[in-house]
DNA sequence: TGAGCCATATTGCCGCAACATTACGGAAAG
DNA sequence: CTTTCCGTAATGTTGCGGCAATATGGCTCA
């Protein structure tokens, strides 16, 4: 589990920072609405949690251009305007849960944990190439009918790959997803996890095709 | 036997907690509606028990979001309205029993136990994976064609493992279902179950994995 | 066309963190 | 007082994943 935290109090960022990760939710943090957008690009968050108040804009502003790039993303907002019209001009403009401040850290907790578990109830959504089929709902996967046992860095990667089937995924992307943005990554540690995914999944007429220079692609065999 | 209490006033709650106790339920208490939501979302109780008038509205209005979570889920409401129409109006909304204030506490438990004890659909449903039968009805477990002797954390854990086998299950979900939502758990108490609750199940054909960084899985041995 | 370079591939090694198992002791129940 | 349960910690075990050494293959430029 990945989010995306918009957030420029740097003290409240650190204070759920450490709260989620404890909680075993990996945090990417960023502080105003552009890196937001540039963020979500990478599509690589199950979630984005929004601050309300941003030094270059309010982010009900931006849910709507979130929503076109990544369709589905759930979306809580934080924000010190509580009261009920603003929290309903929230939710219309696209929100799923808009949280008030003051607020106790353990209870966004629970409204990420919910909004998480959400999309699993509705259906566990898949998507399958050639015969890879990736479950985006808990990240397992199945070639040629057999379950595969992928490690956790392999799911990240391989999410992201299925995600974009048929598309090249840059390199730099990859590594935003499997690492987070901070984690800086010496020598071909990537390579070397490309490499172990290729011989899971090799038995099915999938490929990963590396592009050089670009990064990777992953596709069906004609 | 472990029921979700909703329930404002903290006295009351205080006294409900200590009777349920002594006669082993365990009870999970939240305050609002929306934590009751979120609550009911984790699929641990076997009961929920609302106050009718809570902070945040009447808990009438969110009874069918709940069936829609967990369809069959045995539902009291506890309500100063005792008069004959709005326990029927109650009851219509899908309650299965309407307790009037002022009551007996031991009614309460009395009611409980009487709803357990209700042919229902899930209350006496077992369901057995490989070798293992799991009663979630009472919480009994039998491996083999014998009956296991399992502890009251033991039971919270399978019952869980149980209803998912053959999915991964998260250890903060295991942790939740094992201990209530506000303690906080050091150590690795949660692997000693596991370890012991192995120990006991494994003359079956069903063994327990665990998923490094993720959580644990329950399944048939092939 | 061939040489050389650089990006990527593959594989083994090994540290370290996650998990397993067991023993012990306190606490609560009977 | 005895027994059972369960949290804790000590110790053992496993396997992920980062790194690097070596191999391979494609691109460029003479």
């Amino acid at each position: 589990m990945r989010i995306l935290l918009v957030e420029d109090e740097v003290d409240l960022a650190k204070a759920l920072i450490s709260a989620l990760e404890r909680h075993d939710i990996l945090v990417d943090h960023v502080t105003t609405l552009e890196m937001a957008l540039e963020a979500v690009e990478s599509g690589v968050h199950s979630i984005a949690v929004l601050d309300r108040k941003l030094p270059d804009g309010d982010s009900l502003t931006i849910i709507p251009r979130i929503r076109k790039i990544q369709t589905g993303l759930p979306i809580i907002v934080l924000s010190a305007l509580g009261a009920p019209e603003q929290r309903i001009e929230g939710l219309e403009t696209g929100a799923d849960d808009y949280l008030a401040k003051p607020f106790v850290v353990d209870e966004l907790v629970a409204r990420i944990r919910a909004l998480m578990r959400r999309p699993a109830m509705i259906a566990d959504m898949a998507v399958t190439v050639g015969q890879l089929t990736f479950n985006l709902g808990d990240g397992s996967a199945m070639a040629g009918g057999e379950p595969l046992t992928l490690t956790r860095r392999e799911v990240l990667a391989l999410e992201v790959l299925v995600k974009r089937a048929g598309r090249t995924v840059a390199r730099s992307v990859l590594e935003e997803a499997v690492y987070g943005f901070d984690d800086e990554i010496a020598s071909n540690t990537l390579d070397a996890h490309i490499s172990r995914l290729r011989r899971k999944i090799a038995p099915g007429q999938v490929e990963i095709h590396s592009i050089r220079g670009i990064g990777y692609l992953l596709k069906a065999t004609a």
